[in-house]
DNA sequence: CCCTGATTCGC
DNA sequence: GCGAATCAGG
């Protein structure tokens, strides 16, 4: 796939919304991370607030098996013994958040369902191994399964490796998404 | 281990 | 220009 006017678009609108170059990748679809990583690099565009940050000025040269390469880059020319005054200012941008998307249905509350008993049990005993992550911490790997109440210091969500395609983890995917047959004895 | 972005460099 | 490999950090 190649870099076509939408397609940089549709990057730069992400990646100005503050997307994680993952999820543009995944977005736009035919390009890796890496990709989306390397054109936002590109196209200049790149600070952002990133979700974590990682500011390398540690210019290191790696020990590369092969022979020295140009040193293309010397932006520094000279450095005479600046006045003090001159103070680098950092701009403390404010730090936009990244957005989750709630891209699955949210779970709805382990109320008084006809769930197999077995299936309620596993659920008390991983709530126990559960992450207890919060809101921001989840990501599309993490169970998304809420437990506690979210009115209280005591709310968290499950966190702990979720089942390939779904928005839960094992124990979790088995309340919410029963077979649905539980009352298919409505013989008419 | 999961994730994040940054950089390098052969293509 | 592109992006995999690699790096660096949370």
């Amino acid at each position: 796939m190649s870099w076509t006017d939408e397609r940089v678009e549709l990057l730069k609108k992400m990646w100005g919304e503050g997307q994680s170059a993952s999820q543009i990748a995944k977005e736009l679809g035919g390009v890796t991370r890496n990709a989306v990583i390397g054109k936002v690099h590109r196209l200049g565009l790149s600070n952002r607030a990133t979700a974590s940050a990682t500011a390398k000025p540690e210019p290191k040269a790696k020990p590369a098996a092969k022979a020295e390469a140009k040193p293309k880059l010397a932006p520094k020319p000279a450095e005479p013994v600046k006045a003090e005054a001159e103070a680098p200012a950092p701009k403390p941008l404010p730090a936009r958040k990244q957005i989750i998307p709630a891209g699955q249905p949210l779970p709805p509350q382990p109320s008084a369902n006809e769930i197999s008993p077995e299936a309620l049990a596993k659920v008390s005993e991983i709530e126990k191994k559960a992450k207890k992550l919060t809101l921001m911490e989840l990501t599309e790997r993490t169970c998304k399964w809420p437990v506690g109440d979210p009115a209280t210091d005591d709310f968290w969500f499950c966190g702990l490796p979720v089942q390939q395609g779904k928005p839960y983890c094992e124990a979790h995917v088995g309340v919410a998404f029963q077979p649905m047959s539980s009352r298919r004895d409505r013989r008419r």
